[in-house]
DNA sequence: AATGAATGAGAATTCATTCAT
DNA sequence: TATGAATGAATTCTCATTCAT
């Protein structure tokens, strides 16, 4: 109950809304569902004002230097994400072939979800060195840390060293990577995504042992 | 004759007597290079006129529309400038295995020399639906011509079906293309071309066989 | 005694009871102080804020118009200012030379003190008008009372009348000003301060002859 | 005759008109008109364009970064202007008083027709040191120059080293320069122009003297 | 045919000012 | 009373495109 009767209070017309994280990320949304339906160079900060309803000075005071900004921030919270996503308990999977399945899988839907982001920071990093090579060092970090945790919870993991498993992931991650999104954007390979995520999983094992024997 | 005594006029005239072909090339050369160096939205019509010393009139005399001209009309090409590299005589090769290498071979060959242009496709398809659609017809064209060639040729190929090998090949296209770009652009999976192309040949093998049980 | 045992309040609250006219003074600080640094135009009012580590809407509840504001106000108290510098008393000087001896100090001491003020003061007054006609009006008011204290307190002045003499001396401020804006802002007259002045007080004593015999 | 009859063809509303030095004169002459009727920060380029009829682009063809650079290349130019107006033939006066009267009229009738600039200019050398440092050494390259010629042309010059007018000269141009200002755009120092011009030529002279004692 | 000056819509960005907390 | 998030008009600046020469 907010006093009001008719519920009005939810109604009443405020100029000026405070909540800082909701914008942001209201932001973020609008900005990679006009990315997803125009491009990224289509797109403008103005644009993303208008149909965020927001203002392009509320735009500006979270990322000063505009569209680079939005992509630059939000890449530096999705690895965090996808880790969020893949909940490693999952890990307690018999077998090393299912755990990739689910690897595979989590990778997907992560994918599927942020179409929009993945589509900016593909057009951004060929003019954003600095974008590019963090985003290099950000995803070998990211399994760093993810190898560390796995390897102290799966046994299957234990046969390989740390550091040729960080080697093996980030292998796994860009190559799963490629081929989602020229699947998911360019030109679909198979005409259903089950078949496509089946059809990962088999390349994944297939490149995983072939990764191996190099 | 030229209608000039002496022939001086071609000496002369020579820098107007650049013909159209050149000036179109310069356009593709000077705007995928700027492409490569700065990104597909950093780089503007005028500025490739600039850096082609052209002038800007020119460019829109053979691409009324600009930017998406270039890709359009470049793209109209690319495809027979693929099926020009890939010389079906070299498919009297022996078996399949070698006659995939050579495939493989050439699209890498050909997606490094053309980097800009596949950066400037990528950029561009999500915000013109048109070349999108056009690319998959094209992309599936191509290769309808292409299987009826190869079956002429080599009797390995006539065990399928024409509509069952063109499907394969475009499978496969993509496939290779999906790999291709994202170790060309976005983060290398080999730490060498040639560790690189290997893979992708035991890829595709591994994939055929994977997609014809299907 | 506030009201509070052990006096508390005033330790507990110091950050809060800043009170108006320490705010007000942080405000012109900051303010000149950056227009000293980048110059007026770049000097924005949510940058004082910043700087200033005070709220906008501080800023604005004590100078609602903003930045035009912060001049007027300021100056509306900076003749006061002058006034208490120049103290009257110092006037007992034997002769004349040495009262416009010291008053040229006085003003090249207070010019130098508010550089950044008179920077914006500048800038300002070819687009307001009002304050253009204010500041003209505010140097006579100001001389009309300095120069009746003045003959008072000193009967070398009572040889002229009051009207000649506040003539006189809005001459010789405004002659001063200019040539110490110029040395101080734009381009230096001399190498030192002290032959600076030392100069002034000579073309002071020059132009007043000058001026008499008008 | 322009063929057409009744003149039309003046008339004739061309969209795009070709004449690069006639649009950069009109683009100086509209800014520092509008700077001179509502100061410097409250002209934007905008302005300046519709007010000229001329397109925003047009401005930053010529002026790439703006208003900052209308005032640079504005500068260029203007001691050069100073220079034609200031005919050296004149120097044939028969004493150095006449000469000074002369220096003193010119650098007036200089500073009146360009008080739009003096404002601008004095507006931006506190945000743009460039500018400043490159003044100081302009008007002394500007009065090397200047010196050289006059002690080949005039007798009376030749008493001094050329280094030592240099510096006199500069010092005078200054210091007419800070008094000019003030009277013509803070507060008028004499009711008439020429009362003030005669002062300035007294002021001149006196100034030498004690400048050439130092 | 070729040139490049000129255009102006629109994208990026700033900043004075308001108002919910 | 003080705060600073939010606003949006105004400004700076870019770029695709046109057209006089």
């Amino acid at each position: 109950m907010n006093g009001y009767p008719f519920g009005f209070a939810m109604t009443l017309n405020k100029k000026f809304t405070r909540n800082k994280q909701e914008k942001i990320d209201l932001i973020y949304d609008t900005f990679f569902k006009l990315i997803l339906k125009q491009g990224y160079h289509k797109t403008s900060t103005n644009h993303v004002a208008k149909s965020a309803k927001i203002s392009i000075g509320t735009i500006y005071k979270y990322f000063p230097r505009g569209k680079e900004d939005i992509i630059r921030k939000y890449f530096e919270d999705s690895m965090e994400t996808f880790f969020d996503t893949h909940d490693l308990s999952q890990t307690h999977d018999e077998n090393i072939r299912d755990f990739l399945n689910h690897f595979v899988l989590d990778l997907f839907k992560n994918h599927e979800e942020n179409k929009g982001y993945n589509l900016a920071f593909r057009s951004t990093i060929q003019s954003d060195k600095m974008l590019h090579d963090t985003h290099k060092e950000k995803v070998s970090d990211f399994f760093k840390d993810y190898v560390q945790k796995l390897r102290k919870k799966n046994k299957h993991f234990q046969q390989f060293s740390e550091a040729r498993l960080v080697e093996v992931f980030v292998f796994m991650y860009n190559l799963v990577n490629a081929v989602m999104y020229h699947h998911l954007s360019v030109m679909e390979l198979f005409d259903t995504d089950e078949k496509f995520v089946e059809y990962l999983s088999n390349l994944v094992v297939f490149s995983l042992k072939y990764y191996l024997k190099t």
